[in-house]
DNA sequence: CGATTGACGTACG
DNA sequence: TCGTACGCCAATC
């Protein structure tokens, strides 16, 4: 019985490790994770995952998912409000009333990026 | 153990 | 086009 956890932290794992996928000045939704995930059902549970990714290492950048709207939605869960957007910013992504700016462009989809097709 | 909440998304009016 | 309602699954109270 080599069970490390009690419980499956496959699902976080994989929405860790999407989103250090995440190219820099990119940002992606969480819709897309799940679906790559396979588990578009439960959208919020992506939101979870970001939430235990705060200590993991290496880093998870959460500052790049935002949700369905380009919405910095997740800001004030960084400790600071200006921490995501700063951190986007830094990375080259434009950040305007707490939204991410051409977000259609810079959107980063793990379906198609990361499948070979 | 039951009810509420939560970093979302879709459906309906 | 905008606002409200519901579903989803897990964690917390």
């Amino acid at each position: 019985m080599a069970e490390k956890k009690k419980y499956d932290f496959t699902f976080f794992e994989d929405v860790h490790a999407v989103a250090r996928l995440i190219p820099k000045g990119r940002v992606t939704s969480y819709g897309a994770i799940e679906k790559y995930l396979g588990a578009a059902k439960s959208a919020r549970m992506v939101g979870w995952a970001m939430n235990a990714a705060h200590g993991v290492t290496p880093p998870v950048p959460a500052q790049r998912v935002v949700n369905r709207n380009g919405l910095l939605s997740g800001k004030h869960h960084f400790g600071e409000v200006d921490a995501m957007e700063k951190m986007l910013k830094k990375d080259g992504v434009e950040v305007k009333n707490d939204q991410v700016v051409r977000f259609k462009e810079l959107f980063w989809d793990p379906m198609i990026e990361l499948e070979v097709k």
